[in-house]
RNA sequence: GGGCCCAUAGCUCAGGUGGUUAGAGCGCGCGCCUGAUAAGCGCGAGGUCGGUGGUUCAAGUCCACCUGGGCCCA
């Protein structure tokens, strides 16, 4: 037996290595096998805590992003488990809609072809099918996102998730729906979209590409009606620029920009209107020679002026809109509400009512005019430049290239229709006003991110719920086949309800009319009782903004959610739904707080794009360097604003994460003999140094749950690696060492030292758990003593072990041990030492505080001896301005002890280990007496 | 183009209501230890606080503009 046989070295299976990838898969399981989330729903009784999940959307693996959110949420929700709240997790994902169809349509070369022909969209047997296999793909990919979150090492209800094409779900959705219906918020209009004449269809944003098309440019003008000219000549004529001619066929309005200045100039003898700082850019492009101003008016003068169809025998409005610009034209635009999103809204406000007399095709309808109807908007254009210059209005015509949307299928330009469409309406019942006052009540983090909600609300217009697509929801609408009015019936609705409860929204397509009817049922307008079913579907923000309504009713949980936390997209997105449909159908917010994260970015600040490159793939990461390093990595980042990831970062962060798995391994070690039951020292008893430790950690635990409760989980983690770094490591654990090792084992001094790492640990552990899941399991599960079958199965208690006076005066220790390393550093420098333990301390001056603890200096410091008087002989002295301390440094005296390493004057001879201090000497003693 | 937001050492972050030489940890450099060892300890060097003006006795901290980046809208 060699000398080192009689020290307690660490033992531990805690590998230093975590071989994260594969190991954390285990733990997976084991929280599997173990039930854990369902012990924690059962024994957590201290109150309840919802975290209700924004569902992503069932398409494609996750990203980054999504992988950053659901780490975020996992550690919301497993803080308070560990507070002792019942924390339901119940993760959803968001089904329908039409990037599911459009992919489903597209992966399929048949289906393809069928719809080709978008007539074919409309028929029922083609829905059918289409949905079909929308519902398999949406149901893949929820399997596939599943298994990816829970790979990241999130816990919750997994196998019982909530999904929006559940039929029980659709058939909730439904009911709500009506609820809307009967409170009167639904009403069908007309309203511009994007529209495709070649495909025949309605294009989402997402299918529209803009790239440069050439188009018309023309100058054409526009006179007064009579009487409303004042005060300018009744000659004069509005100079107008447009770029789609054959909108003028359905204009309805001019608007000027109420804060520019409108000039009526003479040109070339004619009197003219526009804008006055267009005048130099129009003079030029109409070739004018001599003008001259005649009068000049500000802008809001033409509010509620009549002006003259160029062409029909019609009045247009003046109205006001800011969109109304200097860069083009002449500063007057023309507004045709039926052909552009700004002019709808502005029409609306304006009141001026839609003309869109387009067909499917995209050709003109009588409505248009015996001289249009049959035409294409490209053929009516050419014609109306026609009919402009025979009634000689036309100025200017030339071309130009700008940006305009395209079909991103057939690649053709698209154009604007008006088509009509059910709209939810935020005026009604004061909905937006009362949204607005329930921000107010709401908990915003970071708290100006409530400057993104309320605009987002206040300006958002009137919501168009409906899409004339297959996949989602159906708006049961009934079309009365005699008057072709279009109308809704809460009755039917409900009673569709039921049927969809186990057929999903099929029913409406598989049964007919009769058996959602009753005998009252009938046309809100002629009275007809021959109606068809329509079958427009719900807008996915209206599955997505009921999530809170329909999951928490479902499981019998309380409404309102306390938190909802996704990204700052869902500004506009489903805070927003879910804020106007909560209100809308209980006047109440679904969230108490509502926190925003930021994106995700690259090292240099980019967004991840596919297209730049720069996409990290959290699945690939996870299988290479482990799940838990990013959750380390989402959980130590300011997450309220965007949080980049690179090389270096990540390097920092697993350097991070092997520093405090070491010190957990370190910890570890050292309790291999250690059972807390029998071997606890009471805090009374233990030495000066373990309170001190165990008080310290006590004014951080309180420090940590202030951050937890903040949602500052960088703030934590920041300081939580620091205590483990600057306070346990380099001070407190190394200092440790001597005791551990040394002692003989079960000597007060140990067992103190080892009654102090155990809480340590145990709260360490506890704290980490809900960012470092695993590692704290893993560590957890290896702790001596009784415990739970998982660490989040514990609790915060309340931490008795504190000592103020204990505290105070290490910390005027810690100052003089910044002197007392400098000193021992300088020493080392001049190759009179290598090991502190080489040396000895001698203080003089204020040494009150330290003299108390006389006792514990030689551990505290790792040197041999400490005196207080001034040595006859250093090699180093230095000297603390602000406390007046002084230290030398001297060779340590005597001789250095085989076992401790320290350097005793009354150094005893062991036969068996040879030179040993007195103290261990006897513990030497000791061991060789139980052995014997 | 419009609105909102962000910008402190190589990295991640601290820096209430403006006030001494701007802090921490990591990384880096140098050294120690070899009984936490693909570990541990010590010391040290790193910043014109994105830029430019302005307010003030005094600005990283207030104001304006600009640059770069992000989200939303057009």
């Amino acid at each position: 037996m060699g000398v080192r046989e009689t020290l307690n070295l660490p033992r531990t299976d805690f590998s230093m290595k975590a071989n994260l990838a594969r190991r954390e898969k285990e733990i997976i399981d084991y929280w599997d096998k173990n039930k854990i989330y369902h012990k924690l729903l059962e024994k957590k009784n201290k109150g309840i805590f919802i975290l209700h999940d924004g569902p992503p959307y069932s398409n494609e693996h996750i990203h980054l992003g999504t992988a950053m959110n659901k780490i975020l949420k996992d550690i919301i929700v497993k803080f308070n488990f560990l507070k002792g709240y019942k924390s339901p997790y119940v993760p959803g994902w968001d089904n329908h809609g039409m990037p599911i169809e459009n992919k489903v349509v597209q992966s399929d070369p048949e289906l393809s072809e069928i719809v080709r022909d978008p007539g074919n969209l409309k028929k029922v047997e083609v829905k059918k099918i289409i949905r079909e296999k929308s519902r398999e793909y949406a149901k893949k990919w929820t399997e596939i996102q599943k298994d990816e979150f829970k790979r990241l090492l999130c816990i919750g209800e997994w196998e019982n998730p909530y999904i929006t094409m559940d039929p029980a779900y659709e058939a909730e959705e439904l009911r709500f729906f009506s609820e809307l219906v009967r409170k009167g918020y639904i009403y069908r209009s007309f309203m511009p979209v994007h529209f495709c004449a070649h495909c025949h269809t309605v294009l989402a944003m997402a299918e529209i590409e803009y790239k440069d098309k050439e188009s018309p440019s023309l100058y054409f003008s526009m006179n007064f009606n009579k009487d409303s000219s004042e005060p300018f000549d009744e000659d004069s004529e509005i100079l107008v620029w447009t770029t789609t001619p054959w909108t003028i066929i359905s204009n309805l309005g001019l608007a000027f920009n109420p804060n520019f200045n409108y000039v009526e100039v003479i040109a070339d003898g004619k009197k003219f209107i526009l804008a006055e700082l267009t005048l130099d850019r129009v003079k030029e492009e109409l070739g004018w020679e001599n003008v001259q101003i005649l009068r000049r008016e500000k802008g809001d003068i033409f509010e509620g002026k009549e002006f003259i169809h160029p062409f029909f025998d019609r009045i247009s409005k003046g109205i006001l809109a800011d969109f109304v610009t200097y860069d083009t034209g002449s500063g007057v635009v023309h507004i045709a509400p039926g052909h552009g999103k700004e002019d709808f809204e502005v029409g609306m406000k304006y009141k001026l009512g839609i003309i869109s007399p387009l067909d499917d095709s995209g050709r003109f309808t009588e409505e248009a005019g015996r001289l249009f109807k049959g035409l294409t908007t490209d053929e009516a254009s050419l014609k109306v430049v026609d009919v402009l210059k025979e009634r000689g209005k036309l100025l200017q015509f030339s071309k130009i290239l700008h940006i305009y949307p395209h079909c991103w299928r057939c690649k053709n330009p698209l154009i604007f229709k008006a088509t009509s469409q059910w709209f939810l309406s935020v005026e009604h019942l004061d909905l937006r006003k009362r949204a607005l006052s329930e921000i107010e009540n709401i908990k915003w983090v970071p708290k100006n991110s409530i400057n993104r909600i309320t605009p987002a609300v206040a300006e958002r217009p009137d919501w168009c719920i409906s899409r004339q697509r297959a996949w989602g929801v159906f708006i049961p609408a009934l079309r009365c086949k005699k008057c072709g009015n279009v109308f809704l019936d809460a009755d039917v609705i409900d009673k569709l309800a039921e049927r969809v409860e186990k057929e999903t929204c099929d029913a409406w397509l598989n049964h007919d009319l009769k058996e959602f009817t009753t005998e009252k049922t009938e046309c809100n307008k002629c009275h007809s009782k021959e109606l068809e079913k329509e079958f427009d579907i719900l807008d996915v923000w209206i599955d997505s903004g009921l999530t809170s309504l329909i999951v928490l009713k479902h499981r019998n949980l309380p409404w309102p959610s306390d938190v909802y936390i996704e990204g700052p997209d869902q500004h506009r997105g489903w805070f927003n739904a879910s804020l106007v449909l909560g209100v809308a159908l209980k006047g109440k917010s679904p969230y108490k707080i509502c926190i925003t994260h930021g994106w995700t970015l690259d090292e240099q600040g980019r967004a991840m794009h596919k297209s730049l490159g720069n996409v990290i793939d959290p699945m690939e990461f996870a299988g290479k360097y482990g799940a838990e390093i990013l959750r380390i990595w989402a959980g130590s980042s300011e997450y309220t604003q965007d949080v980049k990831l690179s090389d270096e970062i990540l390097e920092r962060t697993v350097e991070a994460y092997r520093k405090i798995r070491n010190t957990y391994r370190f910890i570890l070690g050292n309790l291999q003999d250690f059972d807390p039951e029998k071997d606890s020292v009471n805090f009374d008893e233990m030495l000066p140094f373990d309170k001190y430790i165990l008080s310290l950690l006590k004014l951080k635990r309180d420090k940590w749950i202030e951050n937890y409760e903040n949602f500052e989980f960088h703030k934590f983690f920041k300081d939580y690696y620091n205590f483990c770094v600057v306070e346990l490591s380099s001070f407190y654990l190394d200092a440790l060492k001597d005791r551990l090792y040394v002692s003989s084992k079960s000597s007060r001094e140990r067992r103190s030292a080892q009654t102090a790492l155990y809480i340590l640990l145990k709260e360490l552990l506890i704290f980490a758990s809900p960012i470092l899941s695993f590692t704290c399991e893993e560590a957890y599960l290896k702790m001596p003593g009784l415990k739970q079958e998982s660490v989040f199965l514990e609790e915060f208690e309340e931490f008795k072990f504190y000592s103020e006076e204990i505290v105070k005066d290490f910390e005027e220790i810690k100052k003089i041990r910044e002197l007392v390393l400098k000193g021992l550093e300088n020493t080392r420098q001049k190759d009179i030492v290598g090991s502190s333990l080489e040396s000895n301390l001698y203080f003089e001056g204020n040494t009150k505080i330290l003299e108390n603890y006389r006792d514990y200096l030689k551990e505290i410091f790792i040197v041999s001896d400490v005196f207080f008087e001034k040595p006859d002989k250093f090699e180093e002295f230095l000297e603390d301005e602000d406390t007046k301390i002084k230290v030398y440094v001297t060779k340590a005296r005597g001789e250095k002890c085989k076992r401790c390493w320290m350097y005793s004057e009354d150094i005893k001879d062991d036969n068996e280990f040879g030179k040993l201090c007195p103290r261990c000497y006897n513990v030497v003693k000791q061991i060789r007496g139980v052995n014997a």
